[in-house]
DNA sequence: CGCGTAAGTTAGTTGCGTTAACTTATACGA
DNA sequence: TCGTATAAGTTAACGCAACTAACTTACGCG
């Protein structure tokens, strides 16, 4: 008797999927969101989102194992958006063209800019969320597509070598924009960097084996 | 009364320049790094470590004004240490030389490895730490110095363009390697990936300008 | 030698995460 | 249709951490 409820009435039941509150599960997951999204993870506190979902703090416990849970699903989450994201970009610009990786990396770097704390909260470390089973997945496929569209354009410019130490690369760099732009170090100690610019000069350096060719 | 005859007042008194416990606010920093080298700073508990420094929880309110003052000097002092290890580097592989910096790039690794709890509090997203006037300036001192080490390396290479964005996107990078690192997302995504390695072979890309002239 | 105060203490407040025990209301079977 | 098992909420309590207040101790100085 511990159905879901959720896909299971939705067909013939459309109100009322839940019973008291609505979808308490969901509800408590953006409210979990929107604190984190405005104060940071580190700085979060569930009852502070059950305040803001209306319930009392002990009502999470019916849906969550625990906070980190809840935690290690908006990691998930967060990966899936991200993966989204890059997918829309790359296709936008042209798969297996530099501009099309070129956007990739824009795209990033704009989903660790408007997702900063999710973002943190994603490539944190935290290993006890990171392993979780749903986290762990989003993740990898998150990167295993940036690898993907990597090895299209190596085959799109004849490029023989392995496509993977290249995505490596690229992310690395990327990565590296990501986490100094929304720590707010280029401000500190170099507030004239232009961080879009420094990714589309950049990536032809990191792809100079492949262009090459 | 385990006096440790710290130097503070060293001119006049040498002795005893702490009453009861002897430096209890140096023993307390140490306790607190110690504390969060184990465990993170995202489970570090003040109280663990006044537990650790065998004084009551209270103690510490008498030398800092709270748990973030503490955090902050903590930070400064890595900014520090790892100041001192990019330069004790650079300097031993030859300062101006490509192996130069490299060699920056693989100390600045080994300190985020090494101190991997304290590397993250250091970059992680924390202004009101951060903004403090010891931790900003030790931060700004240390990438200042790599700025430097830049621009001899330039000087040396001839190369008239401005070392500043050279920098900025070696520090990115090197950067990005070791948040991918020490989060372990390197070993979820691409465990073959050696990152010394890396950083060697990717160090002249982000250097074509200055090499081919 | 006595006093001021630096440097500790204990005890108390607040807030969080979590659990236990209780209550409510819904879905389902007799 | 109704009764009941149970899902989904509640309140109340526990332990722990950060911090504060009020008290105590003992060093160092005049």
């Amino acid at each position: 008797m511990t159905e879901k409820t959720e896909s299971q009435h939705t067909a013939d039941k459309i109100t009322k999927t839940a019973f008291h509150h609505g979808d308490l599960k969901e509800a408590l997951l953006h409210a979990c969101y929107l604190v984190i999204s405005e104060q940071g993870a580190e700085h979060f506190s569930l009852a502070d989102a059950c305040r803001r979902a209306g319930v009392s703090t002990a009502a999470p416990y019916k849906h969550f194992r625990d906070r980190d849970e809840i935690l290690a699903i908006l990691i998930a989450r967060g990966f899936e958006m991200m993966t989204e994201q890059l997918q829309a970009r790359v296709t936008e610009a042209g798969r297996g063209t530099l501009p099309g990786i070129v956007a990739m990396g824009h795209a990033y770097i704009e989903f660790a800019v408007t997702e900063q704390h999710i973002f943190r909260l994603m490539f944190g470390r935290n290993p006890e969320l990171k392993q979780e089973a749903r986290a762990l997945k989003s993740g990898t496929d998150c990167f295993t597509n940036v690898i993907e569209e990597v090895a299209i354009f190596c085959a799109a410019q004849e490029y023989t070598g392995d496509p993977k130490p290249l995505a490596v690369r690229l992310w690395t760099f990327v990565h590296g924009v990501a986490c100094l732009q929304i720590d707010e170090d280029y401000d500190v100690v170099a507030p004239e960097t232009d961080v879009m610019a420094m990714i589309a000069a950049t990536t032809p350096n990191l792809l100079a084996d492949v262009l090459q060719s």
